[in-house]
DNA sequence: AATGGTTTCAACCGCAATCAC
DNA sequence: GGTGATTGCGGTTGAAACCAT
């Protein structure tokens, strides 16, 4: 793929040229400063250093970015006279003169708008200001419950699509249901040990080397603590966002385990019998040397995958919104991130580990007495 | 009251999609 | 169909408000 930028036409460059007059030794480095920027992606800062090296300090500095501008011509400035541009906070004058415009000539061509409506702001402000913040239709103060159930429904279904969840909830704006999300919600769903991106909750809250130990100690069987740890390391175990790295590394500091599965139900049973197997019906391990099949039922044997907080929702009376495809085609198997091969990939590849062609697999179990506490 | 840490949310930024010519 | 302009979107930032000590 071609790394090139497409130079527009002359009088495209003729407007951006700086108003300062510029030294013959800049038209060269204009050129070479082009050519480079044609050919590779080079930012403002390395800019600025060829610059300063070719030109000298003390004269660069307050040219390179007009210069850059030139450069990088590809991509007009959003609004004339940036650097004379007010930011930050808006004041209740600026925000009545937007009003008093908008009332007057309706939210159209932003680009010119605070200009004619004599704002000293960039268009883009001047629309954000409007859409988030000053149309008169916008609902301001608390969240409701109801809001707030609808918002986590949506967004199982929709994910981080904030303006279509906005667009069904009247008087919301995108950005303040975003925020809303990462301040409230997404808090609150961590607290109560569901994953807020996946919606499921968390198996990596579980402490999986103790629910592993007592039911290898139920067995009679011993594992080698170095083992254990390795078997339930998230590296052994596909990590599939940083959300749950994060997580597994705290729990590790504590107990040294925590794969960050994301399961709706993990059904342990409080009695595994001889005949049942201790890795059941988890499913083919997947390993490339030591292949533990899929048998009868056991530890994870009864593992049901169920909409968690999508049946919670079911009778709450959220029908107005109606079913995605992806809803309609999902089968009890419900992880709500990523695309259709990522969320195949990952349950599929839940329990797929490899184990090390020198391991030995008396390394792991010995028969030795119970742990007594 | 002062200070420092945390939370909130308006505003910004960069990119992509869409529109207009 | 190509190009530049405009608009929309999601992620991020940072100042102000809030809280704990």
């Amino acid at each position: 793929m071609s790394n090139t930028k497409t130079f527009p036409k002359s009088d495209f460059f003729t407007a951006r040229l700086p108003s300062f007059p510029l030294l013959s030794r800049e038209i060269v480095s204009i050129s070479v400063f082009a050519i480079i920027a044609m050919t590779s992606s080079i930012d403002l800062l390395q800019v600025e250093e060829l610059y300063n090296s070719s030109l000298g300090k003390s004269e660069a500095t307050e040219r390179v970015k007009c210069l850059w501008d030139i450069i990088k011509m590809g991509r007009a400035p959003c609004c004339e006279n940036k650097g004379s541009l007010k930011k930050g906070p808006w004041t209740p004058e600026e925000d009545l003169q937007l009003i008093n415009y908008i009332h007057l000539h309706g939210p159209a061509n932003w680009r010119t708008l605070p200009k004619n409506a004599g704002l000293r702001r960039c268009g883009k402000s001047c629309r954000l200001r409007w859409a988030n913040y000053l149309r008169p239709d916008i609902k301001r103060g608390r969240f409701s419950l109801e809001e707030e159930d609808i918002i986590i429904q949506l967004h199982s279904v929709l994910g981080n699509k904030w303006s279509a969840i906005a667009g069904r909830l009247p008087g919301r704006t995108d950005n303040e249901i975003k925020n809303y999300w990462n301040t409230h919600i997404r808090k609150r769903l961590l607290q109560m040990g569901i994953d807020p991106v996946t919606h499921t909750p968390r198996l990596d809250l579980f402490d999986i080397s103790s629910i592993l130990r007592s039911v290898f100690t139920m067995q009679g069987l011993f594992m080698n603590p170095n083992m254990l740890n390795l078997a339930t390391t998230p590296s052994l175990l596909s990590l599939k966002n940083d959300e749950n790295h994060d997580l597994a590394s705290q729990n590790t500091a504590q107990t040294q385990v925590s794969p960050p599965l994301e399961f709706t139900q993990f059904h342990v049973p409080t009695q595994i019998t001889n005949e049942e197997g201790l890795f059941g019906n988890m499913g083919n391990l997947g390993c490339s040397n030591h292949v533990l099949q899929q048998n009868q039922v056991g530890l994870f044997g009864d593992m049901a995958f169920v909409h968690s907080l999508n049946n919670a929702n079911q009778n709450m009376g959220h029908d107005s919104v109606p079913p995605t495809p992806k809803e309609l085609n999902s089968s009890s198997i419900y992880v709500n991130c990523g695309t259709e091969e990522e969320r195949d990939s990952y349950c599929s590849d839940l329990f797929n580990f490899e184990i090390p062609e020198t391991l030995n697999i008396g390394d792991i179990f010995c028969s030795v007495p119970p742990l007594s506490n």
